[in-house]
DNA sequence: AATAAAAAGTTATAATATAACAATTATTAC
DNA sequence: GTAATAATTGTTATATTATAACTTTTTATT
């Protein structure tokens, strides 16, 4: 099941999952998943948080590889381009794709207090997105929401009882 | 009327109507609108392309004012408060507000090809955004939808002849 | 006019991202 | 299997965007 703030979850489980996915999904585009996509990708999916390029440079220094900036940027580019990850652009900040070939139209809540986001789709949007872009004769190339506020976990409980954490 | 990328309008008249409009919301809540935060929203409105911070420092010096960053963020600061400007995010540049008081829900159409922006609003997307938002008992604060491809103006044109203006 | 508050000037630096070229690794052609 | 080619990664340097911190000036209040 996609992530919900609400939802006490199996993270381990969000991991593996998005990690096999790419393995596939660049498999069958004929793309090279190699050690530093990889571990680039599994960092971005450490958490449901938005997180900094130079927020993942620690752990890439870690894992023994170079941690100039250039090597986080290309792999995140690269993870970009499969759609395997997202930049939310009002936070400089990447997260993993679950929804997986089905780029077209992203859609992000994001939550101020605990700072997580989540990704979904919704019909209806697509709709109102096709109703003005077909009204106007703009031709879409992609489309990127983000709505900022809070989430029913956090409104549900006291603000510093809040961990942050997503399980 | 509201500017849309096929409409050869007089764009003076946008520029004088966003002075005005400006100066009439500072005064009803009672915020100085200054000869640095004019000049500010002057340039941001030179065209309907989002404008980088730093591109519009060169004429702030023209003008006898300090041109160091804070400068021209500050006044970016301000105008974003009294909902005057948006920031583009994905672009990190500026744009004037051309739906003054509501605030509530942006929408952008930004061309690739010509680099102009269209902001609009849209009840129907309006109402999508509050099914999405109800049905996840999410709290909004802003939102903010940023879609991107080809304007119908450079759609109709080859693009050797496409002069990136807007009149 | 004296005081307080707001705005703008100024210097320095933080945060984010990319350019350019060298070295290495993987793939393809032979 | 080796040479040639292409793709990836390492490395250094720097570009771009944005803010912190403190000073000076201007405006508003007493």
């Amino acid at each position: 099941m996609a992530f919900t703030f609400q939802s006490k979850h199996d993270h381990s489980r969000c991991i593996t999952q998005a990690m096999a996915d790419a393995e596939q999904l660049c498999a069958a585009n004929g793309q090279r998943f190699t050690k530093i996509r990889k571990l680039v990708l599994e960092l971005v999916w450490q958490s449901h948080r938005p997180l900094g390029a130079y927020e993942l440079l620690p752990a890439i220094k870690e894992a023994g590889f170079n941690s100039a900036p250039p090597t986080v940027y290309r792999a995140l580019e690269f993870l970009q381009e499969q759609g395997l990850v997202h930049r939310i652009s009002s936070l400089n900040a990447f997260i993993g794709c679950s929804h997986l070939g089905h780029q077209a139209s992203c859609c992000f809540l994001i939550c101020q207090q605990c700072q997580l986001a989540v990704e979904l789709e919704s019909s209806t949007l697509a709709s109102a997105i096709t109703a003005i872009t077909d009204d106007m004769g703009f031709v879409v190339q992609r489309e990127h929401l983000e709505i900022v506020g809070k989430c029913s976990n956090c409104t549900a409980k006291p603000a510093a009882l809040d961990s942050g954490e997503c399980d």
